[in-house]
Order: C-alpha cells, then sequence, then structure tokens
DNA sequence: CGTACACTTGAGTGGCCTCAATACCTGTGG
DNA sequence: CCACAGGTATTGAGGCCACTCAAGTGTACG
C-alpha cells in the first residue's frame, strides 16, 4: 500500500500532525481524520485578540501557522503570559473548554487555526477512542511546559530563565520544523519575553547583551541563533526532556 | 488526621469518584468501573520519596488518602515544588508517562495509592472510550492549577501568594471533601510554601502574621482557619474559576 | 533530656524594579 | 525622499522587596 501524496504533503505541512508523527506512526485512516480536523481554517490578522479571559468559548482550536500569546492581566495592571503558542499547539483546552476562558489570547503574527466544535470532539471520542486519547494525551505535554517555566520563574536568576526560555523555543519549533539546528526567527519583544518570565523588560536586555558577551547567543530583530547549545544549556540547567510529550509516545493503546 | 476518608467511609466516596462525580451523572457501569480502578491500592509511609526525577515510571498512580509533594531539586540544591497532591489527584501523567519522571514526589503523611498500570489505561481507552475521555480530560484540568500558580509567581507579592495559596487549597480540599466551610488541614512547614511560591521560609512567616494581623487568615499548627474568604480573596486576587476543570463537566460525549 | 527541626525575629545585602532619558527602528504620510 | 510618530532597545541612578545570615525560641520525638 502505498501513501498519497496529497496525503503526505499535507501531513508534513501541517504542523500538528509534524509534531504527532515523531514518535508514532498512524494509520492513513488516522492520518486523514487529523488532516480533515484541520481543514477548516481561518486566518486572524495580527495583533489582534480572539478570546478575552471570560468569553464564551465553544470549540477547540488547532494553531496552523502563526503565533499567539496566551496571557492574564492583573488587576493592578500586570501582564503574565502564560505562553507562547506556536503551530501545531491548541487553544482552549486549558481555560477555554471550561465554561469560561480562563486567559486571553493574541496573536503576534497573522494566524492561521482551524476550529473544532465540541460535538466533533465528542464524535471523535466515539468514533475513534484510540485517536482521541492520542490527542488528548498530547494535551497534558503542555503542562509539563508550564511546570518547567514554573521552575524557572520560581527558582532561576534572570540570566537563567532568558536562556531556558530561548532554549525551549528552540526545540519547541524545530519539533514543528520551524528552526533549524540552532536558530530560529519569532517576533516576541523583550518586553514580551519579560511577561513571560516574571521580570522587567531592562532586565531582559542585560541578560540578552550577557549572553552576547558570552557568545552563547545572538539576538539580532526576530532572529535567535544559539552559538553554543551545550554551554547554553549548561548554563540554563535546561533538560529537554520535558518536552518529548509534545510528541505521542508511549500511549500505545492496542494499534 | 480525623478527617480522614477512610475513617469516613471509604468506597463509596473515595476522592476522585466525589471529585468527578461533582458536574456529571456516570453510569453504575462507570462508576463501578472507576472504582475498580482504584481498588488495588498499597500505602506509602510518611516521608517518602516515591519516584525519583529521571526514573522510570510504567504505571498511573491515583493518590486515594494523604498528601505528597511534587517537586524539583536544582543543581544549586534549590527545591521548586511545582504541586501540592491531594487525594483524588494522579501522579504520572505529567512527569511520569513520558518514559522517565520529570519530577520527584515525596509523602507528607501516610498516603495510599492505587496504580493502574499502562495497558490498563489502554484497555479502558478501548472498552469505554468516554469514561476514559472523562478521565483523560481531568487531567488537563491540572494545567489550569500549573498557569495559575506561574501567574502568583511572576507577578504578585509575596504577601498576595500566600493568600492565594491558601485559597487554592482551600477550595481543592474542598472539592474532595477533606475541608470545611473555611478550614481545613494539610502538613505543610513554611519552608514548603516558600518552595512552592518561589520564595524564603521567613518572607512566608511575615506574611502569615500579616495575615492574621488584619485578621484574615489564622495559621496554628497544621490547621489553616480562612476568617475572611471576600477579603482574602479581594486581596489575592483570587477567582476560583480555574479550579472548575477539576470535575468533569462540558465534555459531555454523548451520554 | 537532648537532638533535630520548625518557627520567629532582626540587621544587612543584593538582585531586580522603577523611573527616566536617550537612541534606534519601522512604517506612514507628506 | 524626508519628516514624523510610535514603539522598542539601551543605559544609568536610586530604591525596595525579598534574600541572606544568624541568633534565639519553641516543639516533637527519641
Amino acid at each position: 500500500m502505498d501513501i498519497s501524496p496529497i496525503a503526505a504533503g499535507l501531513n508534513s505541512a501541517t504542523p500538528l500532525t509534524h509534531r504527532l508523527a515523531r514518535r508514532t506512526r498512524f494509520s492513513p485512516e488516522d492520518e486523514a481524520i487529523l488532516l480533515d480536523l484541520q481543514s477548516a481554517t481561518r486566518v486572524v490578522p495580527r495583533n489582534r485578540e480572539i478570546l478575552g479571559a471570560g468569553a464564551r468559548c465553544d470549540a477547540l482550536l488547532i494553531v496552523i501557522d502563526g503565533f499567539l500569546l496566551r496571557y492574564r492581566i492583573l488587576r493592578d495592571g500586570e501582564r503574565q503570559i502564560v505562553n507562547v503558542v506556536l503551530p501545531g499547539d491548541f487553544i482552549g483546552v486549558l481555560g477555554g473548554l471550561f465554561g469560561n476562558a480562563l486567559f486571553s489570547f493574541r496573536t503576534l503574527t497573522p494566524v492561521t487555526i482551524a476550529a473544532v466544535s465540541l460535538s466533533r470532539v465528542g464524535a471523535l471520542v466515539d468514533a475513534h477512542p484510540n485517536l482521541a486519547a492520542k490527542l488528548l494525551w498530547s494535551f497534558s505535554g503542555e503542562s509539563a511546559i508550564y511546570a518547567e517555566r514554573l521552575i524557572s520563574i520560581g527558582r532561576r536568576s534572570a540570566l537563567e530563565r532568558v536562556a531556558h526560555f530561548l532554549l525551549e523555543l528552540l526545540m519547541r519549533l524545530q519539533v514543528v520544523g520551524l528552526a533549524d539546528e540552532r536558530s530560529f526567527c519569532i517576533p516576541l519583544t523583550q518586553r514580551m519575553i519579560a511577561d513571560a518570565l516574571g521580570l522587567r523588560s531592562p532586565c531582559i536586555n542585560r541578560a540578552i547583551q550577557q549572553l552576547r558577551r558570552e557568545d552563547l547567543v545572538l539576538v539580532d530583530k526576530q532572529r535567535v541563533v544559539v552559538k553554543n547549545i551545550t554551554a547554553l544549556s549548561s548554563l540554563a540547567g535546561f533538560d529537554p526532556a520535558y518536552l518529548t510529550g509534545l510528541s505521542v509516545d508511549r500511549i500505545s493503546c492496542a494499534d
């Protein structure tokens, strides 16, 4: 049996399937279903809030292309960025489908998203429990990212946080084929990095400069080049193990 | 220790089913399956490490009774507590089943746990996809807790963090029937609270004293009494919405 | 009764914040 | 093509919150 060139092409084209297929083989049928879930896309312009905190959300969104921020604005106006949402990530799982949204989302670039209605999710669970389980499973991989950032903010210095953050972005983008061996491109300002790491923009600035001085990282415009991954990982206490959950791996429920 | 669920009446109300049944009705069959999953229990003594970071983990653990910490020790000896694990919570979902464990777990009390082997999870997915989906779904509710603590550590003052933390514990314990309207009992030291909130023990001490001075909270030994929930919630910027995901709610996949 | 650990409290330090001024960059419209 | 505006990066000086260190006081447990 040969794989249809169309399916193969689409497969490598969507980041989610790219990511999921890293560890498991999907049957052609499952692959088709996965692609079908991501077929009904729409494009949101840059710098748009797509779901305010407290808003109602009745669908699961899959990011096909573009970047978003998931954040919360506190009473005093402080912003905490909870996650940088990359292509292949979900929106609405956490803080979306729990009745009212817990976080706000803002597009950093024009974003292509696929909406999967709740009823469709339900139908998927009924008709293809194994596939659904794999998807739900990969949701919980996100938790590992939160936990790791929690450790960063709680117990790491500013320099370590920045280093760790850049390495995480590098790896996550590599998994969806959007970064090469040592560099990537993402429209994050120092202010955003600060809000993601519980710091302030001047602090980020100084950290980045120090990383450059030590010839570890080069940040220019939106391009980040990690010049010495080993040394940077060591500095940051970075262990990529927590990202392996992004791929579907060990839950091999009777394939 | 006077409000142990075992003493209260065991299986009819194990914390997990107690929690899950808050929002959905389970069929008698599903209920039986849920109870069966939690039937093979074992008891771990107090102050025991049950799963070192990096160790292999081949089963999903459900906490029936007792408290644990999920944490990471960094190179410099710093500890970051990622979560306080309560009865009804899972172990091994995040940072357990992804090949090697990402975190360590330590019992605060004697802990009763039920181990569900991976193959059994797989079988459940095949035989009862809807039930399995609900379980997997409730896993992702944990993410909301991480995200909320991330916001605390990133952008809230020490006083706010402590207040928020105590309120979260109160609510989570209420959900599993281990706290009354305004108070609960848990063997956490100030050092542990500090490690959970990215602070230091003296800082926690001062925060607790201030909360007592303002007649908001009373902490004595292992007992925490919230004297004014409204005022404390306001101080902490606490919104219990993020905890609703702990119960299975909106994913009503063709019941 | 002694050891270990937790809590409490104080004084001094330090990392990151705050505030602010300047330079830079990018897109826009004249 | 330039002028301009808005946001972003950069840099410095001063301040504050939480850290650090340390001493002293419970308190549980052998």
